[in-house]
DNA sequence: GAACCTTACGAAAACGTTTGCGTGTGGAAA
DNA sequence: TTTCCACACGCAAACGTTTTCGTAAGGTTC
């Protein structure tokens, strides 16, 4: 079993210097041609590849974006590592990839250890405990030094650094408007609690869009689901014997088991009841009827995460100081479960 | 804004040397109380961390497993993914994910890139390229650099080295021997082209369960996808006219596709036309109805491949020689779209 | 006071690169 | 013959660790 090759390998077995291998193979005119030819032909045959370790440490910098996630079995953020990775390779950066499983705990580790020489720069979204606990110092600390992060969907106002977010209340105002413009009138929510950044801006756009058709805020229509794992049975509850014309649901899951409970109920969607969801997965795609949704265009985001990082990373020091929030689109897809068959 | 501290930084502030302070931080005896004491108290102000980059290049290794998996916004391969974090976290490993998004080209350059320095091995699911073009130089090289290699899911044969496969032979032959034991006998299969590996070996599976029940192979009854993306049109048209009792899917798209076009028919699921699929994912298991499948134990898969893979990069020399392949058991779910209402 | 032992620390090499600078050789110009 | 220059190459430092070995200072023993 061979092992990988090194300069030095080379050298010795050419009997030259390490730095004459190194030059040799970048083309440096300090070296003669007849050297350079010798040994390109050597390298080229022992297939000699420079350690990216040896290069790291020489240059400082890894030329690796962490990216550090809530969940890895989720659609939404692999669609966003999806974008992320397409302009990472481009720009000739390496992606890693940690799960935070939304512990805190697994968040700050995972940062500490790839903040300790593995990565450039991160490209987060906060865990769920993280958000509950409003302990940010992992990341104030990463950022001091000199470590650039940027924060996306699940973001933190305190937190001063770049963001990408999509504008999840008027997302949500859309939708709801959407709903208000069909004819809806008792318009149920499906949302998160409140220390989930986005659930909570969600909640807050739907009630706006009540506001503004002048339809009074009404508790009975919202529900906030602290278990997502056991979601079912909470909507199953919620819905029982509610007189409701639609439902607006935060995400994907809560949108697809309401569809459930209610053609339990014998409810007939879109024609008793509509249903939005929030963000265009595969689930809204495929679900018979399909669901109209808010498209979060994960992708995108992940694109332009990762450029506003690596543009932090390759900048010049005068961009430095200076953090920028995009905003991402969202928009409406029109599917089967909000048609309105005539009334 | 501060930088990372160093060793010597500590070592010039103590006026101490650079392997004092290395020893100090590890609590040698070498050191007197009092230096160590101070030394640690000077490191947990700064908030030294050991700069793993280094660590990875005077040790040799670098504790990072490399994955390299087909389709990055897949429910199957992050389900694995999510078994090898497992393992590697416990094991103080990290990941490195990339996604070869089923180009031989791009799944060469990641190979290679990790390859050289960044990680100490991989777990590696093939692109379809891959398979189709049967060029397989970069796993070999790989291997034969010391670098251990294990496979999953698509495997190649005619590489020797560690394996994680379910027995997709098997699995396919359970779910048609479901679907015969409930009566059906007109069972139509939607797979994939022959060079998939796993198309293949399911396609079998459910050759052997006719023969089995003595029903002869029908060309009819077969469809080979070859654009995953644009399935429905293809089942559309194979599924027109067509007399069947049965489906049975290699994945969970083409199921819920059958189910969707099949509805669009008038048929009814199950009483009608029963359906299982393969892979337990998010599909098959909201729909409605929800659909009975093999489910393939993803993150089963990607715990037994990292612990294969660090067995092989902790295991002493002796255990070098011996490639194991893991057979992971797969099992029927049952679900509403086999169930018999009587017939 | 010589020989020896502890204690506590430092020097240096090694991991694999890159790169600025020093230097020996040979030939050409003076 | 001397001086100078270009050419082709090697030396050494640096990145941040760990670890082996060496050693100075001080104390103990006879």
């Amino acid at each position: 079993m061979k092992q990988k090759v090194t300069l030095k390998q080379i050298a010795k077995e050419l009997d030259v210097s390490i730095s004459t291998v190194s030059k040799a193979l970048k083309d440096s005119v300090e070296i003669s041609l007849d050297t350079r030819q010798k040994v390109k032909a050597f390298a080229k045959l022992y297939n000699y590849k420079p350690n990216n370790i040896a290069l790291s440490l020489k240059n400082r910098k890894t030329k690796t974006i962490g990216v550090i996630i809530p969940e890895i079995v989720h659609h939404f953020f692999t669609t966003v590592i999806g974008g992320v990775e397409k302009v990472a390779n481009e720009k000739g950066y390496n992606v890693i990839i940690c799960s935070s499983n939304n512990s805190f705990d697994k968040e700050v580790i995972n940062m500490e250890m790839l903040a300790s020489g593995s990565a450039d720069g991160f490209i987060l979204s906060v865990a769920k405990e993280t958000q509950q606990k409003k302990d940010y110092h992992h990341i104030e600390e990463t950022m001091s030094q000199g470590m650039p992060v940027v924060l996306f969907d699940r973001i933190i106002d305190e937190v001063v650094c770049d963001k990408v977010i999509i504008d999840d209340a008027k997302g949500a105002q859309t939708a709801t408007n959407h709903l208000l413009s069909i004819g809806c009138r008792k318009i149920a929510i499906l949302t998160t609690v409140d220390y989930i950044s986005v659930g909570k801006l969600r909640t807050n756009g739907y009630l706006r869009a009540l506001r503004a058709y002048d339809i009074p805020e009404n508790e009975e229509l919202i529900l906030k689901i602290e278990d997502i794992d056991n979601c079912e049975s909470e909507i199953k509850d919620f819905l029982k014997n509610k007189e409701i014309d639609a439902v607006f649901a935060v995400n994907e899951l809560f949108a697809v088991t309401a569809a459930k409970v209610l053609n339990d109920q014998g409810k007939k969607i879109p024609d008793d009841v509509a249903i939005i969801g929030f963000t265009d997965g595969i689930l809204s795609k495929h679900f018979i009827p399909s669901l109209t949704t808010i498209s979060q265009h994960g992708e995108d985001m992940g694109v332009r995460a990762a450029k506003l990082l690596i543009d932090k990373l390759e900048g010049d020091d005068a961009l430095t100081e200076e953090y920028r929030t995009v905003i991402i689109d969202t928009n409406l897809i029109h599917r089967q479960s909000t048609k309105k068959t005539k009334g």
